[in-house]
DNA sequence: GTCTATAAATAGATAGAC
DNA sequence: GTCTATCTATTTATAGAC
């Protein structure tokens, strides 16, 4: 009778490589490819340099499997949401939802995205590059979707995703910053996503509407 | 007859001071703090080493200099659009093509708010930060003009600003991202900046007019 | 103010045992 | 797969001459 082709050690060989890629989301996230260390992966996540560099080769390699895997999972699930069977009205509010909810769920995306902006997008491969081309697109067969049940009148899908995506990571990412100037007393700046997922629901949707006069509450 | 205090080397220390500035700003920009090697600025503003220290203390010192200045211009110019004297409908108009064109005259400024917004405002001093709160009050204020000459309803000063501001920094920051989707054909996103203000000035005075029956071009 | 030279610490990466 | 030990190149920063 055979033994198992491979014993088991404490930890699975999945799981400490799962753990790296869980620590190095965190930390690139929080500090930048350049601002993060090697050797604080490996101790955050319990193992050695050298199984980092066994796994994903360099450094440079572990941040652009990460940033491809999570552009990746953003992307699907914004697919999800334009493509699902309901009105355009209620897909757009669903769109501009999803976002804020996509990037509470994972909190490292949006810091990436802003790192990856202000690189040029030098750490993007051409598969995550194109990915990230799939939002105009489904916007625009939104609003040509709204447009066909007579609610939508012109719009412009790259306005719509630039003021849509920009001014949620800019909110979500901007958290620390308003906590701070709370603590300062400068402001009493909202802290709650919610509110403003509400407001941006309803001006993306004044905006697209056909007769302003038709214009009734989403909630 | 006394000589002249200091003689002037052919180069004035202020000159350099100021050039060890201009190319620190270029390289935080682009690299930002962490990717910046202060070895490249010295060479790059072709002082020495030593003199960066002698002037600014250390790497941070310097980056917090100019992080503190940019702000500074930035929220100055934001200032003098609110307060000039016009309608309120043409302050949100000129506030939006403002932000546009202060990110165009100073490319550096959006890369550095992106990096900062991901380092969760880290480098930012009391002072930098203060500067940082008047954008809501001053729109507030716009909001409030437009309210008592009647054309303006209820709207959220908080939104508006993450939505302009949110927005104008993804566009700028975007176009290198927007350059290679071009270059790899996957689409033909716009590269000029003019179409997206115009847009984004009717997508805010949309959303902020009472009465959108009376909605009347701005151009 | 400006430079040369260098200290002292740390970086990313690899060799090789198990 | 996982580790220890280590190499080599950089990095920030300073001392001290001019």
């Amino acid at each position: 009778m055979r033994a198992p082709a491979r014993q088991r050690p404490r930890q699975t060989p999945i799981a400490k490589r799962q753990l790296i890629l869980r620590v190095a989301r965190e930390e690139f996230a929080a500090r930048g490819f350049a601002g993060t260390r090697v050797e604080t992966l490996a101790r955050k996540a319990r193992v050695n340099k050298a199984l980092l560099y066994y796994y994903f080769g360099s450094k440079l390699g572990l941040y652009k499997h990460i940033i491809h895997d999570d552009v990746d999972r953003f992307s699907s699930r914004m697919r999800e949401v334009a493509e699902a069977a309901a009105t355009a009205e209620e897909k757009i509010a669903r769109w501009v939802e999803a976002l804020a909810t996509h990037f509470t769920d994972e909190p490292t995306l949006p810091l990436m995205m802003l790192r990856e902006l202000a690189d040029g997008g030098s750490h993007l491969d051409a598969e995550t590059l194109r990915e990230l081309t799939i939002f105009v697109p489904l916007l625009r067969s939104l609003i040509e979707q709204g447009q066909r049940e007579g609610v939508f009148g012109q719009a412009d899908p790259i306005t719509l995703h630039f003021m849509l995506m920009g001014s949620t990571l800019f909110f979500t990412a901007n958290a620390p910053i308003r906590r701070r100037i709370r603590q300062l007393g400068y402001a009493q700046p909202p802290m709650e996503i919610a509110p403003f997922v509400n407001h941006l629901q309803h001006v993306a949707l004044r905006s697209l509407r056909k007769d302003p006069d038709h214009a009734h509450s989403i909630d």
